[in-house]
DNA sequence: AAAGCGGGGTG
DNA sequence: CACCCAGCTTT
């Protein structure tokens, strides 16, 4: 009888369940972040929305702000997209923005300001993914669906050696799967929680505390010593670099601005005329942006100083931006290459929204 | 300068 | 499915 129960306590021991000690980990460990205290789906949404390509850290005063504006998903529906644009300004990937706010009107329109709890439906609306009806589902309602983000499929290609790019789709469905069991074990909001959290504090991409991992046990890449191996994915190319030449155009104490199409790069952003350059000499910068600006605006202007130059990042491609201060000679603005043109007093630049590389135009402006 | 994050949309 | 889109942080 002594005998028996030792034998069982010794198994117990020997063998616990990863996703036990994932949970007691997270419970001990988790950060205190606001969508977490008591999980509502409309602030779940916006989190995780905000946090596709952002660190917390980044996002948490956005964050803050924009709940404080728009604490219901109502308040949302019922807002200017301009508004909704203005208080994403500076934190990047615009369509993200635009989405929620078209998103948010489509649940009021057609589930009476509800969110869906139907995977399917929800799938529908726009900005909204594979991944983020995992973290909705889950974290707000407790439905088992696991989430796999980069951490989680880091998490993953290193507890179990998997050896295929984790960015291909068929990996990442693989990995799904292999959590389906595991995820109905437990909480489903705490385990996915729990995976992406591991992922950002301690199974980091460099440098992982494997010392201090809960799952270091469990841990196959861990056991082969082969850590650094995992996830495998596929080098990403090299991002080509252009010149962009930009007027900021005065005329009678006002400013030229043109605001983007809704739709593509930097939707719906306001921005100052010019464009993307081909290899000419610097020296032709003035009369290119001369001509540009009066295909894309009709007004003809003289090009007067350099502003300023700023070299910019993008995902796929990187700019180095010259600004210029220009003088409008003649024409009346029209939006011929934007959605609206409006000249702006100096004073209210602030009040448009526009890009960081838009602000940083404005910033070297305001000096 | 290079690498990492990395979901959604489109074709 | 492959490929394109979109910025900022860390090293």
């Amino acid at each position: 009888m002594a005998d028996g129960a030792g034998k069982k306590d010794v198994g117990v021991s020997k063998r616990t369940n990863w996703v036990t000690d994932l949970v007691e980990w997270y419970d001990a460990n988790r950060r205190k972040l606001p969508w977490r205290s008591r999980p509502r789906p409309y602030a779940v949404w916006v989190s995780e929305i905000m946090l596709q390509q952002t660190q917390v850290d980044t996002m948490l005063p956005y964050y803050r702000r924009f709940m404080k504006r728009f604490p219901s998903l109502r308040s949302l529906a019922a807002a200017d997209v301009h508004d909704v644009l203005s208080l994403w300004q500076g934190l990047g990937y615009y369509a993200r923005a635009r989405n929620l706010h078209r998103a948010s009107q489509l649940v009021v329109e057609q589930h009476g300001g509800r969110m869906p709890r139907d995977p399917a439906v929800l799938r529908k609306l726009p900005g909204i993914g594979e991944y983020t009806v995992a973290a909705i589902l889950s974290i707000s309602f407790e439905i088992p669906l696991p989430v796999v983000d980069g951490n989680v499929a880091r998490v993953t290609a290193r507890l179990w050696a998997i050896h295929d790019d984790v960015g291909r789709p068929a990996t990442r469905k693989a990995i799904a799967d292999r959590l389906t069991g595991p995820i109905q074990t437990v909480s489903p909001g705490t385990f996915n929680q729990a995976m992406m959290e591991l992922g950002a504090l301690i199974c980091r991409p460099r440098d992982p505390s494997c010392g201090v991992c809960p799952l270091m046990k469990h841990c196959a890449a861990k056991r082969q010593k082969r850590v650094g191996d995992y996830p495998v994915k596929k080098k990403r190319k090299a991002v080509p670099q252009y010149d962009v030449v930009v007027g900021v155009i005065h005329r009678r104490g006002r400013i030229l601005l043109a605001r983007r199409p809704a739709s593509g790069m930097l939707g719906g952003l306001w921005e100052f005329p010019g464009g993307k350059i081909g290899s000419e000499d610097a020296t032709a910068y003035p009369d290119t942006l001369c001509e540009k600006i009066l295909s894309e605006t009709g007004v003809e202007v003289k090009v007067g100083e350099r502003l300023c130059t700023i070299d910019h990042t993008y995902s796929h491609f990187k700019i180095r931006l010259h600004a210029f201060l220009c003088r409008a000679q003649a024409g009346r603005a029209r939006p011929l290459a934007s959605d609206e043109v409006r000249w702006v007093p100096p004073r209210e630049l602030d009040a448009f929204a526009m890009s960081t590389v838009g602000k940083k135009i404005v910033a070297a402006y305001d000096r």
